[in-house]
DNA sequence: TTAATCACG
DNA sequence: ACGTACGTGATTAAC
């Protein structure tokens, strides 16, 4: 009964969670449910349908199956108090009394518990005049003795008294001044109170236990007890010794020997109770659990045991009340929301239970949804934002259209199709199409808005999963799901145009046309469609006999920009027809093109594309603002027409080589590297070692070729392209790649590597984990492999190149968030962004734009980002 | 609807 | 032996 005793146990003890091999589990279910009801579940008033509670069940069967699944006992025993007659109970009528009534929504919850018990197979125990201790107490006996080890789960400290090698207390939570650990051995035992855990009735005897009634000695409390136990190791000691002790301590107890010796028997626990516990436990009744848990709406369960869920279960629709619907939002941590074709939307909450709304109502409901707690799950929410001018939310929402599109599961671009096809995939069931919902009688449109809504759970489902094995869930949750709040908030802001000067740089762009189209006519000496490249090819290649040959697949001459310049010598009507050409192109597209989609206010608003290129780009349409012109006097006359709002700037900031850097870090080519650390020409650095000169000597010409080379190489280079590229021919074009390769050694290999990588994996990605399948590499067609070659060695670079300035987006987004700046991100141009701010936080905004952009990721070269800020975008661009 | 052309990065 | 750069979108003509 000493500490070298203890210790000498402990050398021999056991890891604390080690799966032994025979090992049982006790359960004093009492207990435990009475822990799930008060300890944690009471305030959530969880209910089943019909209105009974099941929180403590829930908690119940969650505590339950945390410790099987730790333990892995052999058999799990539940054991319950009887009510009846007890000869403990007939002891201490105080006991009963001192008890109030229990709960009655507790009480309900215990034949449930039974219930669901008998239906995991486990073991249930009750025994008539007994205890549920009392059950434990004799099973525990039985146990140790066939050499098994003994697990008791239970809440109540009187079975501590028997803890010993082979009988360990599950504790169910850790409390203050105990130890933190939930398994309590001998060696626990002792620290905590002094003595060995038999010594727990004498202990009991003296101090009693107010939790339980039991008096023990009046006026011994805890530091008495535990000093005369350790002392004298058993109450029949402390009294055979009483004449050692002294004063006020040996007066109580000979006053108190009579209550000592029945709080020694109110604690002590029986040991022939009528019970045996099986060899092994029943299997589990999948139907009956699966309907179980089903009445009383527990969903957690479902995937533990892999039970089907069932359907629906209440679908409410022509409700009022702004309460009913954030009762059905409350206590939910997902709701799924989904359109029902133009005019009808349906909600899922956690309790399988729809909400169906038209449209005129979607506005309030959104608000509600944003104001709730609960994450929200749609598909397609800047679309469903834009189209019905929702609130635009300040917390991501969970879109299964972008996380399709990250898993590549989006082949689609239109929206019922892409829709269905991963409800398809997710779930194996076709959704009805949106013109057949115009016709469909309530009931069908009830069971689409439950398919659609439980295949759109299944969907997210399955996709979180994907998206965690394939290492893009911070890619989804963190870059995407952001950027595309950031997308709606500058497609709803939009871009204004000096729609006066449009007016009138469309009449003048006219008058020039017609200029050249009289010159045209004269030289050809008839009047044609001059757009038609067919006219035009037959009269510039058969009429007047110029040579170039039938360029295009239909057989038709090509009329091609590059075909004509060829041409120059030959005709001077050659020269014409490019300027027309040109400028015809620039006002149907881009003057007279873009006055279509100016708004009422004076504004045009693209839609950016989120869900659409392979690479990891936005694009943007409608109109396309990522291809408004730059390169001609024309092009800076169209960028003039997008002005700043009056009082307010343009900030114009693009990265520098964007790709060549990204390039360098992927493939960590020295050279390149290097050029870049040292800030570099990296153009003129290449046409350096391209074309073995010190820089300074470097022509403009060869700074040229050297630039179209470093491009090349970005795009998978080829030599014949190359060549035609720079006139030159394919021999030169191979010895400039030679070249190239020999200077930058890092880069081919990479590029082989990422062609390696997809040939095996069928996909390449970028820095944040972006994916592109590569299909075409395992083609039969060689042109197809070819292509399929130059994408894996593209794709990580210009992908990379979109994860970066998307990240820059959203922490540039969220900084004027933070700093409550009235800047907005207005465009953006794959390497280029366009805020608008106040005239007054240009400077400000100006290093927030850069310093963000150009750190938005670590990278082990630096990223330059050069800017500039005016009343227009033609004006910044001048520089 | 497709092909040709050309605007952008 | 093949045939020629990566990624987009809009307009026009012609089927």
């Amino acid at each position: 009964m000493d500490n070298r005793q203890i210790n000498e146990k402990n050398k021999t003890g056991r890891p604390e969670f080690e799966k032994q091999e025979e090992s049982i589990l006790l359960v004093d279910g009492s207990s435990i449910l009475h822990r799930a009801y008060f300890g944690i579940s009471r305030n959530r008033r969880f209910t089943a349908p019909d209105g009974t509670p099941t929180g403590a069940v829930f908690t119940f069967l969650n505590m339950l199956f945390s410790y099987v699944d730790k333990l892995e006992p052999k058999t799990v025993s539940v054991c319950f108090d009887l009510s009846g007659p007890t000869f403990r109970h007939e002891l201490y009528s105080e006991y009963k009394a001192g008890r109030k009534e229990m709960d009655e929504d507790l009480a309900l919850q215990f034949p449930l518990v039974k219930e669901v018990l008998g239906y995991l197979g486990y073991n249930v125990l009750e025994a008539e005049g007994f205890e549920a201790d009392d059950l434990i107490a004799t099973l525990s006996r039985k146990a140790s003795d066939r050499g098994s080890l003994v697990y008791i789960l239970s809440g109540d400290r009187d079975l501590w008294q028997l803890i010993s090698d082979t009988v360990l207390i599950v504790y169910p939570y850790t409390k203050k001044g105990m130890s933190a650990r939930e398994i309590i051995d001998s060696e626990m035992f002792f620290e905590a109170f002094g003595f060995l855990p038999e010594q727990l009735l004498d202990y009991k005897g003296l101090k009693g236990d107010s939790s339980d009634n039991i008096p023990g000695v009046k006026g011994i409390g805890e530091k008495t007890a535990t000093s005369l136990i350790s002392e004298y190791g058993t109450l029949d000691q402390v009294y055979a010794n009483l004449d050692e002790i002294k004063g006020a301590t040996k007066k109580r107890l000979g006053e108190g020997k009579e209550s000592a010796y029945l709080s020694y028997d109110l604690a002590r626990l029986n040991f022939a109770a009528p019970v045996d516990w099986p060899q092994e436990n029943n299997r589990i009744d999948k139907d009956k659990l699966s309907s179980f848990f089903s009445r009383l709406n527990i969903k957690s369960f479902n995937k533990r045991f892999d039970l089907e869920e069932e359907g629906i279960s209440e679908v409410k629709e022509d409700w009022t009340a702004v309460a009913e619907i954030q009762d059905f939002l409350k206590k939910n941590e997902k709701i799924y929301l989904s359109s029902l074709g133009e005019k009808l939307f349906a909600l899922l909450n956690e309790e399988r239970q729809i909400f169906l709304f038209e449209q005129n109502r979607i506005k309030e409901v959104w608000a509600l949804l944003l104001e709730n707690n609960s994450e929200l799950v749609l598909w397609a929410g800047k679309e469903l934002i834009r189209k019905h001018q929702l609130d635009i939310p300040n917390k991501v929402y969970y879109d299964a259209e972008i996380a399709a599109y990250l898993l590549s599961q989006l082949k689609q671009d239109d929206f019922e199709k892409a829709f269905s096809q991963s409800f398809l995939l997710a779930t194996g069931e076709n959704l009805l199409l949106s013109t057949s919902l115009e016709t469909a009688s309530l009931e069908e449109i009830k069971a689409e808005a439950a398919l659609r809504l439980f295949a759109l759970k299944k969907l997210e489902e399955r996709q979180v999963g994907l998206l965690k094995e394939q290492n893009m869930y911070q890619l989804a949750f963190e870059l995407e799901f952001p950027l595309n709040i950031v997308l709606t908030k500058m497609e709803r802001e939009g871009i204004h145009i000096d729609t006066e000067s449009l007016k009138k740089l469309s009449e003048e762009m006219g008058e020039e046309i017609a200029n050249l189209e009289r010159q045209i006519y004269f030289y050809i000496g008839e009047v044609i469609n001059l757009n038609s490249s067919k006219q035009l090819g037959e009269v510039l290649f058969e009429k007047m006999g110029l040579k170039g040959g039938k360029k295009t697949k239909s057989g038709a001459y090509s009329t091609a920009a590059d075909v004509l310049e060829n041409l120059l010598d030959s005709h001077p009507v050659i020269a014409l027809i490019l300027e027309y050409r040109e400028i015809s192109k620039l006002k149907s597209t881009f003057v007279d093109g873009l006055y279509k989609e100016i708004s009422p206010a004076g504004k045009i608003h693209t839609h950016f594309k989120q869900t659409l290129t392979t690479t990891g780009r936005l694009s943007s349409a409608e109109p396309n603002l990522q291809n408004i012109p730059v390169r001609s006097d024309w092009a800076r006359a169209i960028r003039n027409l997008f002005i700043s709002r009056p009082g307010y700037s343009f900030i114009d900031a693009d990265y520098s080589q964007i790709e060549l850097r990204l390039l360098a870090e992927l493939s960590k080519d020295e050279h390149l590297r290097e050029s870049f650390v040292k800030a570099e020409d990296i153009h003129l650095s290449t046409a350096a070692k391209l074309f073995s000169k010190e820089p300074v000597y470097v022509t403009e010409q060869e700074r040229r070729s050297a630039k179209t080379v470093n491009f090349s190489i970005i795009y998978g280079i080829s030599d014949f392209g190359l060549a035609r590229d720079l006139g030159i021919s394919v021999n030169e074009a191979r010895a400039y790649i030679e070249a190239y390769d020999i200077y930058y050694p890092q880069v081919r290999p990479w590029m082989e590597e990422q062609v390696n990588f997809a040939k095996k994996y069928d996909y390449v990605e970028t820095i944040l984990h972006r994916r592109r399948y590569i299909p075409e590499l395992k083609s039969k067609n060689f042109h197809q492999r070819k292509f399929g070659e130059r994408a894996a060695m593209n794709a990580p670079v210009q992908g990379s190149a979109a994860d970066l300035i998307k990240l820059a987006m959203v922490k540039v987004d969220e900084e004027f968030t933070k700093q409550k700046l009235a800047a907005k991100i207005i465009l953006q141009v794959h390497d280029e962004l366009l805020i608008e701010c106040p005239d007054e936080e240009v400077e400000k905004v100006s290093r927030i734009v850069k310093e963000k952009m150009e750190n938005a990721m670590a990278l082990s070269i630096p990223l330059v980002v050069d800017y500039g800020a005016g009343k227009s975008w033609g004006e910044i661009k001048e520089r």
